[in-house]
DNA sequence: TCCACACTTCGATTATAGTTGAAGTGTGCA
DNA sequence: TGCACACTTCAACTATAATCGAAGTGTGGA
């Protein structure tokens, strides 16, 4: 028999409908409880404690412990990357009701990418940001060209800081909902969160999407021509 | 239920280890025949037909028909980018016979990735185009310097043709077996072409290994300073 | 034209994994 | 201190999928 790397091992952790689905939610980047990740899976508590347990020990999914409560996140930017890149290939999901339609729809006008903004919204500030000539789109990543500096600087935006982190700067993400590039690394993230201390936009209590405040309608329209028509 | 897309059903194609191998024998590039798969994978050709047809239907994998053979291949580089980075979060093989141990040196040495080279090889002649000056490593791909123009132009590589390629150029491609980024891309595919033409390298019967000819050990000694010690 | 080969389909078996009700454990508050 | 809550573990059930022997189909060469 030929010699492989063990790529089911890991990826059938993924490749199992109540787990993708609690880890689908968890790309809004925040703490969720087992219980609300059972409820939002459709499953019984007991179920979802099995699947975390799981997710736990092939570390795509970290766990905080606070009293009763156990808080579980994504493990890190890495998993969110592989999967966004896995909702890139898969079908949409079907629509059942004029609930699911509804929430469908403020996936696709804004959502967190686990840490920076995707959706029109990710999509549109990207797309404007190379057509007024703050960022150039290169193969896989967006250079800021000096333009972009000062407005960047302008708006509150550290980049000194940014290229120090250690990981990705400013990479191209790709958006399964828009199909095209939205801006992620420490730049995408920094952007943001100075959204959210602007009080731009605000994140919905249980899905990942996000809405923009009436501040935001305003500011994006001013500084990011957003939306474009 | 919250609404999630369907992760599960495409990733599921990947998470099944008999899938999973024949994946990953497809690595090589070639084509293969049904029979061939069903025997790396270590099953029956009924049920290699089974999965191959599950592969085809979820556009993992192409066929092709000759006759009463069936040829298979990889779909397009987009699948050999997403397996190759399962790759790399996936435990290694378990060696359980000394054949076993030499493959995987094998693949370690210099092996293809899908339409490049990976491996100590294929990491080792990335780093010295860098330190040479003919690359620059960006955050997730390599820019090609003047120098580095002018010494690929020299090797016979007409970069002009390759820019226009509707694909990514010089992508920094990560190895799972170096654990560090290799040359991928039109550039690391016109790369192992002219490798091919040179007789400097040969593809391994049956495994997706690559080994350096006599003529290549002189040739990568003498423009790539490989192996470097 | 017949036989061998490559591959597919069928049906039955086996294996694996997800699910839940019930019971248990740890935490926290009245 | 006792009860409710959050969560885990257990055992049994259910569902799903992989496997292979047998049979069938299509191709090609003698």
């Amino acid at each position: 028999m030929s010699i492989n790397s063990n790529v089911a091992q890991v990826v059938s952790l993924l490749g199992e409908a109540s787990r993708a689905s609690i880890l689908t939610s968890l790309m809004d980047g925040r703490f969720h409880t087992a219980t609300e990740l059972a409820y939002m899976a459709g499953i019984k508590p007991q179920t979802a404690s099995f699947h975390l347990s799981k997710l736990v020990e092939g570390n795509l999914v970290k766990v905080e412990k606070q009293g009763r409560h156990r808080y579980f996140q994504l493990a890190n930017a890495e998993v969110a990357a592989l999967l966004e890149s896995l909702l890139v290939i898969s079908p949409p999901p079907e629509i059942r009701s004029l609930k699911q339609s509804t929430q469908l729809k403020l996936l696709q006008d804004a959502r967190t990418c686990y840490d920076h903004l995707a959706g029109k919204l990710g999509v549109g500030i990207t797309e404007f940001m190379v057509s007024a000539g703050y960022l150039e789109k290169e193969q896989k990543e967006f250079a800021v060209t000096r333009t972009g500096t000062r407005f960047l600087a302008d708006f509150g935006v550290d980049l000194d800081v940014l290229k120090k982190k250690r990981r990705s700067f400013s990479h191209a993400c790709i958006d399964w909902s828009e199909r095209n590039h939205h801006l992620g690394g420490s730049l995408g993230n920094e952007l943001m969160v100075r959204f959210l201390e602007l009080g731009w936009i605000v994140q919905a209590p249980s899905i990942r999407a996000v809405t923009i405040t009436d501040a935001g309608k305003k500011g994006f329209k001013q500084f990011f021509d957003y939306p474009n028509e």
